[in-house]
DNA sequence: CGTTTAGTTCGGTTATTAGCGAACTAAAAG
DNA sequence: CTTTTAGTTCGCTAATAACCGAACTAAACG
């Protein structure tokens, strides 16, 4: 049928996705399950048992970690008049907040290789073994420019991402 | 002194660069901080010895660990005539093995993302509210555009390198 | 042949992670 | 006021990671 075919789909990229967030991420697997479900679930978020029954998974476990999610700044809830349950949803600010811990990131990498090619440079020319031309000097100068690039692009997408979500507000 | 300065912030540099890889490369501490000095020390490598008093480790946690990256292909080692010792080392390789790594990674989140927004789309125009300008949807074509972006960089980064290397050996 | 060198392998210890069930709580419903 | 709902908190357990010391090995030195 239809639907079920549909929420087989889901089921399966609830785990792809899961396994991605789980490493990439660094979430623990329920965490990373969570976050997939409430990704490719609906905007207005599900309830707490929905999620519970979906994962397979304790209460326990469940209110763990969305507490986490939630303290992370990546889970959010909104509420129904006449309705005692919570519905859980990505926080809306979320993928902003992302952008800008990708962004920070790799402005940490570039120093850090910065910082790493002044030593190798302070200690070729100690020995005397210094030149513009080592393939070593070359790289870390192309590296660099990619690092630079890449953090280029990445505000470029934030302040286009900014935009959008305000257009929608308004 | 001089070279006590020097490898007082070598010391440093490994503390740091071994957190960066632990996280960033999913390295266990150990193979870490070997990596890092193997890294920040000469390119014709340093012996199992140093790397045990250096780094303050277990003969059997170093080489463990040593051989953990070697069968990553991380490291490699060279020997000398009339000398027993390996001279352990960053496999040269490793650059743009690390790079080709890079681009697959990269290449895999483009294949999950786009899988992911053709999912939300199925269910958007199963639910009738499909929209072109639905900020989800503007977000995913933004974020495809940037991850093709970073995938073309890095293969560019990576042929330049390449045949940096190759002029090197010749 | 016995000993040193240069590592390797094995068994064990400790710390951490990730989840579970059972008991609990605070608000609302009957 | 009792019961149900919607979660929360706590204590425990199983699995895994990361390292260590001690015993081992294989080549080479004397």
């Amino acid at each position: 049928m239809y639907m079920d075919n549909l929420s087989e789909e889901k089921k399966e990229l609830i785990e792809e996705l899961g396994v991605y967030f789980e490493t990439s991420e660094d979430m623990s697997p329920l965490s990373a399950r969570i976050f997939s479900l409430l990704v490719l679930s609906e905007i207005n978020g599900i309830t707490f048992d929905t999620i519970v029954e979906t994962l397979e998974a304790s209460k326990s476990s469940t209110s763990t970690n969305l507490q986490l999610l939630q303290t992370s700044g990546i889970v959010s809830y909104c509420t129904k008049p006449g309705d005692r349950k919570r519905y859980f949803k990505v926080d809306p600010k979320h993928i902003v907040t992302r952008l800008e811990k990708k962004i920070e990131m790799w402005e940490k990498e570039r120093k850090l290789h910065l910082k790493v090619s002044d030593f190798k440079i302070k200690l070729h020319k100690q020995q005397n073994t210094f030149s513009e031309t080592l393939p070593g000097i070359q790289f870390a100068k192309n590296y660099s420019l990619f690092i630079e690039d890449v953090i280029k692009n990445l505000k470029n997408l934030k302040e286009k991402t900014s935009t959008l979500i305000n257009e929608e507000q308004s």
